[in-house]
DNA sequence: CTCATGAATGTGACCGATAACAATCGAGGC
DNA sequence: GCCTCGATTGTTATCGGTCACATTCATGAG
């Protein structure tokens, strides 16, 4: 159809040449500049569909010192948590017309961050969104290279940079209220990592709520977030006759505490009701399906985009609350119902 | 320590300046390239030290037109494989010094496919890593923008494209010898959706290794990767009293189909043997603990890269396989051993 | 001793866009 | 009828690198 038949893309002198302007008119064409007259602007328009033109978002982000790519620094595990929030976040970057560059780390320590933080900035990211579930990322966070916009997720001891995350103690709270909603004396707790964020946050919540209610509060078991801790942990407590409710930290946990509980004849909800926390695809299908909290991945991105937007100037410069919390809420299934009569 | 507390970031002339060269020796430097002398070298590396340089990606792509990112098209899903593939690449994008940029999308259709491809290309990625598990998404593939160089992983149906895939067909083989060299009869077969080419390679594998051993070919059960998909399955099986052995296309529907068959009284593998595919993190800790079909994406991911790195040419342009396929591998757990005796 | 050769380095163009500023033109105010 | 002003468009510099080519200088061959 052209002269070429597989030549190099067209840029944007081409198509000033073809729609007769100058590539100042096609560049203001394309970014909605105000002063283009509407005949011009549609001969443009013509020329670059014609021509099928996308402008390059080198050159772009080189001349604009903008670029339209968020960088993010993640966690290189498959965890369901910081994997929910990667997609999450990209899905909201790619609805705001971004892109992004993501770095996965093996070990979240501070040298590892900052290293991260630029190579991204290398790629003249517009911003950075930095998923620190640990402690030591969201330490190193405080110390980044300033000049690049940040926001930091599922974290809240990030000094002065936005933080998005769901509200885990609340989220806790919700686990931990619905079981004693439901009649249970106390709520058992397994905890994740004492070194992740939402662990703490989960064991404060839990805590807070059980002393709110002026309840006993039981030693803390302490998880890695694996099934297999959750089975320990669950054998442990089917052994002790005196458990009715245990919050666990997390949903992989509680599939392997439903599993040591029916191993051991303990029947799930009648003798003891189960809790997780995250509510993964899983959750819905484990015998009984499991009572959990829920966390709004995609809020959780939807709102670290509009802080770093923000942060960026090209959004509402009005501000909005620097450290939001995503409400999580609770989804009851089966796998919780009032104690045993006895 | 500098003159400016915050001042923008060094560029390469500032770096000329400091170490009394022209900017092109610097330029050399940095690329390694042969003909500058030793103590020039130096003399540039240690401006380079001083001033915190790091040059600017956006500017290196523009002028040398080839960056070092890589495009990933993906699927906007949690699953582990296709998540497992994404950090796969990830590592070994990382470990090549190349970045990752991605475009998850929410279906995986043609056009879905191209614009994703597109919008990469906008970037000026190095090359794009296509991960089509969905046939659609591979028929996709072959219509691709030419002039980007592709590689497309987990399918083998992508035209002249150079492929990466997991050899599922073997794999499916190594599950259902395991089981025949127990003893079993024959095995069932619980799919995966018959729209993605994992699922028909595994059933393809599955009917290869039970008609090589001339035995009797069950109807295939069809599965949706859900874990509830495994457990309404595994109640049909327990129904049926004939059944020893199911081989499962995920660990997800073997999971699901584990705990039907313990509602059902039915033993694992006393009574009948399970195997999965994907070995999970949660596989070995599952009651019993899954036998399964291990796959490699590492292996995966550093195969992608080669591909793309040899059809950069900056590889070693000699000859590899063009679709080689990773060896699977079975992972023997508790959940498999010889049928009932009867 | 002269010249070809190759290593080491510098100069200026260029990649493809945006930014800043200049130029042109028609309309409204005096 | 002249001048100012805003809308529209064009020209040139610039972003920060790499590439192509020119230049310089020391070395070994003839």
């Amino acid at each position: 159809m052209s002269q070429q038949p597989a030549a190099r893309a067209a840029v944007i002198k081409d198509v000033a040449r073809l729609a007769g302007v100058s590539h100042q008119t096609v560049s203001r064409v394309l970014n909605d500049h105000p002063s283009v007259r509407d005949e011009t602007r549609e001969r443009v328009l013509r020329a670059v569909k014609q021509l099928n033109y996308r402008p390059n978002a080198l050159a772009r982000g080189l001349a604009g010192r903008r670029s339209r790519v968020i960088g993010v620094v993640s966690f290189d595990t498959i965890l369901y948590g910081p994997a929910a929030t990667l997609l999450g976040i990209e899905r909201a970057a790619r609805h705001a017309g971004y892109g992004i560059s993501i770095v996965a780390l093996e070990r979240l320590d501070r040298s590892g961050v900052v290293d991260a933080v630029n190579r991204l900035a290398e790629q003249s990211v517009a911003g950075v969104v930095i998923i620190a579930p640990l402690l030591t990322a969201a330490a190193a966070a405080g110390s980044l290279p300033s000049g690049v916009p940040a926001v930091v997720v599922e974290s809240d001891m990030a000094g002065d940079l936005p933080t998005v995350s769901v509200d885990q103690v609340a989220g806790a709270r919700l686990a931990v209220e619905h079981l004693l909603d439901l009649g249970h004396e106390t709520v058992w707790h397994l905890s994740g990592p004492k070194d992740w964020l939402e662990a703490r946050d989960r064991i404060d919540g839990w805590r807070a709520a059980l002393e709110a209610a002026g309840r006993r509060v039981p030693p803390v078991l302490a998880g890695d977030w694996s099934p297999r801790s959750g089975y320990e942990a669950g054998r442990q407590l089917a052994d002790r006759g005196d458990v009715t409710a245990v919050f666990c930290a997390n949903d992989q946990q509680a599939l392997g505490m439903l599993r040591a509980l029916h191993e051991r004849g303990v029947r799930v909800p009648e003798d003891v009701s189960v809790v997780g926390f995250d509510d993964i695809p899983e959750a819905a299908y484990l015998s009984p399906p499991l009572t959990t909290v829920r966390q709004d991945f995609d809020e959780v991105g939807r709102r670290c985009l509009a802080a770093l937007l923000e942060l960026l100037g090209v959004d509402r410069p009005l501000g909005v609350a620097r450290h939001p919390r995503v409400p999580p809420s609770l989804v009851v299934r089966a796998s919780s119902g009032p104690p045993p009569a006895a």
